[in-house]
DNA sequence: CAGTATCCGCTCCGATACTG
DNA sequence: CAGTATCGGAGCGGATACTG
């Protein structure tokens, strides 16, 4: 689709309400954005997401995977290993995030002195 | 910021989570793309979203307004008006979540299937 | 190492009633 | 018309203990 499409002609935005309530919960952005360098097991993903308890981590790939963004792969090795990697979907989605990261990033400080600004009227 | 900087070179995504759990509540989103078009009152906004609870709108723009992504103008009418417009800020923000838009459109189907076959799998 | 299982607080959100 | 106030349920997410 062409992101270019006129403001009134975008299609049921309804969609995406879905969509932010699914990937708008604490940690999923978070680990769809780590994914995105490369492939990382369970644990490496939990050092990377410092915050994240055992089962918010399983549940949130357990999900991902249910909606077939990342791909789980089980080494039969001693340890047992398991790797999550991006689907091509998860990928696109992992891209599309950036965009928003962007903006958060440059407006960041614009929010903190509005909320101030707000505070502080009250 | 550059939307084309390397991957590996994405600031602080920590800030990102906070933005999504910022607008990835059920009705911010909404809100703001229906006041892409124009600007609008209270009870129009409520009438072009169906679902949402009076509460939930009031709630809604007062989380808007105190980050500065919409503005509030009262008009002293009997009956009093009060009409809400995004920001340029608001506006961006607007525009960049068009791309997820079009990501949740192009991959609605996709995930219905996923879904469906993981559940099936079970 | 890579999970499950259980308990529990807290916040989101809906429903409803009321107000200037 | 444009809100505020109060109650209550459901589910997200944290802490902890346990397992193959």
């Amino acid at each position: 689709m062409d992101v270019t499409t006129k403001p009134d002609e975008l299609p049921d935005c309804s969609g995406v309400g879905d969509v932010l309530g699914r990937i708008g919960d604490k940690w999923t952005v978070q680990v769809i954005v780590l994914l995105r360098r490369q492939p990382e097991r369970f644990n490496a993903i939990k050092r990377r997401v410092p915050k994240i308890s055992q089962q918010m981590l399983t549940r949130t790939l357990k999900a991902l995977e249910r909606d077939g963004l990342i791909t789980r792969t089980v080494r039969a090795t001693a340890p047992p290993q398991v790797e999550y990697s991006l689907t091509e979907a998860g990928l696109s989605l992992a891209e599309t995030v950036r965009h928003l990261a962007v903006w958060a990033v440059d407006h960041r400080q614009y929010i903190r002195d509005s909320r101030a600004r707000y505070d502080t009227a009250q």
